[in-house]
DNA sequence: AGATCGCCCTGCTTGC
DNA sequence: TGCAAGCAGGGCGATC
């Protein structure tokens, strides 16, 4: 569920709250929400003891904690968090009740009462110690495309990249290698502002109407950005656990059965890749099948 | 080598 | 009433 808009949130979060603190004491709860830490529970938690927290970075749904050392020297390394579907980065009075799916506890070196938990019902997300490259970004994610908010996104090279991926425009919007960020609800926003239908073959896309797309997908998550973010449930909060308010402003997602916005037409889905697709018959016409 | 598929996981909802 | 199936779904590794 948290794609760009809610990750970010979280980052501007986390900024705030625990940038220029020092890390005293690490508890992993359940060895699975570190498990893309190969050296595991033990070791990332000595890691990242007596380090000091800077800035956090994000590239699409990847945040990231800088490491310094307490002089506020690179470390060369950061910690990485992906939120997976249900995963909550709070930080939380240190005598708050702990949470029911509370996986990772880190504690601060400071007066302040607060400490950032990692909580995550469905352990899809997960935190880790990564080297970082030169430009900052933890290794393992070299392989994530710049997102469509970062200001060094390609806007040029993208509708080339895009064509050349033999796939339907959905699936690509998806594909984190070509453009992060980018989920199913914020897909199917877009796709229906620009009145595209899901399966709409990326060979198709001309360049003015992938650069409108494109333009659509920043709106939609800057819209959603102004507002917190997209919270369906209390499964999407930011780090003091307040859901954001763009459900109510949803075009597409979940709106089965609901008249489209623009023409009236009911709304439906469709089930796609174990997931759903949810378009406009009017307004997002399917694409000619080709024999 | 790029596209596709299955799997990981829990809790809520739906249907028999 | 109780249980099972369905659904939410991002990312990665295996496979074609």
């Amino acid at each position: 569920m948290p794609e760009l808009p809610e990750v970010e949130v979280v980052r501007r979060g986390l900024a705030r709250w625990v940038a220029e603190r020092t890390v005293a004491e690490v508890e992993v709860r359940h060895p699975r929400a570190v498990r893309r830490h190969l050296a595991g529970a033990e070791d990332f938690g000595r890691r990242l003891e007596g380090e000091r927290i800077a800035v956090p970075g994000r590239r699409g749904k990847y945040l990231w904690l800088p490491l310094t050392e307490l002089a506020g020297d690179s470390t060369g390394t950061a910690v990485l968090a992906h939120l997976g579907m249900s995963g909550q980065l709070l930080v939380q009075p240190e005598d708050a009740p702990d949470e029911k799916h509370l996986r990772v506890r880190i504690r601060f070196a400071d007066s302040t009462d607060t400490e950032l938990r990692f909580v995550d019902q469905r352990t899809f997300g997960g935190l880790s110690l990564h080297d970082t490259t030169p430009d900052g970004l933890p290794d393992v994610i070299a392989h994530i495309a710049r997102d469509p908010l970062d200001p060094l996104f390609d806007d040029e090279a993208f509708p080339t990249a895009l064509r050349r991926r033999r796939t339907t425009i959905k699936r690509a919007l998806l594909d984190q290698s070509l453009i992060s960020g980018v989920g199913n609800i914020y897909a199917d926003e877009a796709l229906w502002r620009a009145r595209l239908h899901y399966e709409r073959p990326t060979a198709t896309l001309t360049r003015p109407r992938t650069a409108e797309l494109l333009g659509h997908v920043r709106d939609v998550m800057n819209a959603a950005l102004a507002v917190g973010g997209t919270s369906f449930d209390s499964l999407y909060v930011n780090v003091n656990g307040e859901s954001g308010y763009f459900d109510r402003s949803l075009d597409a997602y979940g709106r089965e059965g609901l008249p489209c916005r623009r023409c009236g037409t009911p709304m439906r889905r469709r089930p796609w890749m174990n997931r759903s697709s949810y378009y406009c018959p009017h307004c997002q016409r399917p694409p000619r099948t080709t024999p």
